[in-house]
Parts: C-alpha cells; structure tokens; sequence
DNA sequence: AACGAGAGCAACCGCTCCTTA
DNA sequence: ATAAGGAGCGGTTGCTCTCGT
C-alpha cells in the first residue's frame, strides 16, 4: 500500500492501443508466452505499463476471444451465474472462457443490470407472483450491486490467462489488429436487430417456454407494453431452458480452449457457492439448479465434484 | 447538416492477494 | 515471520459512436 502505481512513471503513455501497439504486444508474447508482464514493457520497448500490457492482452489480444453480440444462451449463464457468484466477473468468465471478464461486466452493466431492473419494474407493477423465476430475477438484480463479502475469496487461484497452454497467434486478433491499422471502416456490426434475436431464441427453444414463464409472457404483453419488450423479455429469461440445452454445451466449449486452468477456477467458483448455500437455505431455483446440474454431467467431471454436494 | 443525449466499450485506478527473498 | 514487489480483480471513467431532434 502507498506505492504509486506502476502507470504514474513519467514517459508511460496511456489511453488507447495503436494497432503498432498491439503488433508488437503479440509478436511478443507469442514468442515468450503471457506472463512476467513486468518485463514487457522493457523487452518490447512498448512505452506502457507492465499493467497495461497485461490488460490489452487479456482483454483484447488473446487468442479464442469472442466477440460481438452475446446470445440467449450467454446472457442467461450471466444471469444465473452472477445470481450465484455474485459480482466476481473473473469467476463468471471462467464459465465462459471465449468471453473476458471485463467483457462480461461490461455487458452486465450495460445491458443485463437494465433488462432486469426493467424487469423488476414490470414485476412490481404485477400482482405478486410466486413464480421461482420471478424471484430468483429479483434476486439476481438486488444481488447485484452487493459487495458478496462473505465469500472466501481464492481469487489466486482464479488465474485466468497463465496456464492457457496455446500461446499460438490468433488469426483472427491478428487479422483484426492489421485491419485496423490500415482502414479507418466503421467497425464490424456486432448489433443483431431485435428480430434475429428473437428468431435465435425461437430456434433455441422450439417455444417450449416452461408455463411460468409463458405465463409471466401472456401478462407482460397484455400489460403496458413499454415496460418491457417481447423481446427482452424472452431473452432475459432464456437461461431457464439450460437445463436442457445450454450447459453442456457451453461446458464442452469451454474445454476446447486450451485453458487449463478453468477446472480449478470452477472448482473454487462452486466451492464456495457450496460455502454460500450452506449458510444459506433454502436454495433458490437457480442455486439448486447450478448445483445439481454440477452433480452430473460434464460439469461433474469438470469440477470433480461428484455428488458430495448434497 | 448540426447538435445533444445516451449507449457501449476499452482502458485506467485502487485495492487485495500471492509470492519471494 | 514479515516486508516488498508483482499480478489480478472489480469498480469506474472517459472516449467514441449512434440515434433522435
């Protein structure tokens, strides 16, 4: 404490990453792999802090980053795993590994944190329902300016990017970086329109909303219409066909990262959500839910949980 | 066409935790 | 055992773009 931060040296530039810039990161770390950023700065000659290199990397530069718009199925994980894990985006991204943790917080607080408090505005305006889903929304939205102090936090061992065995270049941050530096074309569309979304939802889950949610639907449509959208509406309560359809494959993608090390980030993340729901019964319909689907399964295996969950 | 407001996102800041000497 | 330095995380800021007037 009381050290001046590595980013006040005088001659240390800041603000946004020329393509040159990124060039030169990667070249780097491609060569020496990620890691002992301390020494970037002064082996590439890069006039950034060791901090920032670490970030533009993390953020931005590292291979299997996907970008752009977040599906149903994204938004739900968010959704359901911020319910549980709260505001520890690094934990959510290990769930997520083409998605940074920044990227997913940003998208929460840009986007989800509205949906829902939309969503808890359409709520209030309604007779009170009993419905989990209902709940376990609220639950998420007023969770989510909560400090979660009481977790143990193991964040060490939540190292996102260290043990990623592939330091191979990415053809496509590569291509992007080139791009950018030799245009100055509007960036790719990353926006769906409210319609492909919609159709993407509809493809997901064949309408088989269960009858709560269908239900939750009927009102909000008949209801003020400016509340909330059909739309957002669907999406914000996608994840509640996960069960069903998302998990696996949103776990068998994880591992085709080359990430190592997200079994053990996992492993903590569910550690302590088991810590938290001990603590605190009864479960929700979303708590019960993560934790049994990781009683089988994929994410089982992953977690080397087993079933001494319950 | 010009301007302002709002949204989105990259990057920074400050704090905490971990490692090492 | 402890202090210092390094690294990572979550919160916040500010720039840029888009859209409405």
């Amino acid at each position: 404490m009381g050290r001046p931060p590595c980013c006040d040296k005088v001659g240390i530039k800041k603000g946004p990453w020329t393509p040159e810039e990124d060039i030169i990161l990667v070249s780097y770390i491609q060569e020496h792999g990620p890691g002992n950023w301390r020494s970037v700065p002064t082996n590439t000659g890069l006039l950034r802090c060791s901090k920032s290199c670490r970030l533009r990397w993390t953020n931005y530069l590292r291979p299997g980053i996907k970008r752009g718009n977040f599906t149903p199925h994204e938004e739900g994980m968010i959704i359901h795993l911020q319910a549980l894990l709260g505001n520890r985006w690094a934990a959510i991204a290990s769930y997520l590994p083409q998605r940074t943790d920044n990227d997913i917080k940003n998208y929460w607080n840009t986007h989800l944190k509205k949906k829902i408090k939309k969503f808890q505005t359409a709520l209030d305006n309604h007779v009170t329902s009993d419905s989990s889903t209902l709940q376990l929304i609220s639950k998420s939205y007023n969770s989510a300016d909560s400090k979660n102090s009481d977790f143990t936090t193991q964040t060490s061992s939540m190292r996102l990017n260290q043990s990623c065995s592939t330091y191979a270049s990415s053809t496509e941050n590569i291509s992007r970086l080139l791009e950018g530096w030799m245009r100055n074309s509007p960036k790719p569309v990353i926006t769906k329109t409210c319609q492909e979304k919609q159709h993407t939802i509809n493809e997901e889950d064949n309408g088989n909303a269960p009858a709560s949610i269908q239900c939750y639907q009927m009102k909000a449509e008949q209801d003020s219409s400016d509340i909330i959208s059909h739309e957002e509406l669907e999406s914000l309560l996608s994840f509640e066909n996960l069960s069903s359809m998302g998990w696996k494959k949103s776990t068998s993608d994880s591992t085709s990262n080359g990430c190592e090390n997200t079994t053990s980030e996992r492993e903590n993340s569910v550690e302590e959500a088991k810590l938290r729901l001990d603590n605190q019964p009864p479960f929700s319909f979303l708590e019960k839910w993560l934790l049994e689907e990781a009683g089988t399964g994929q994410v089982e295996e992953l977690m080397g949980l087993s079933s001494n969950i319950f």
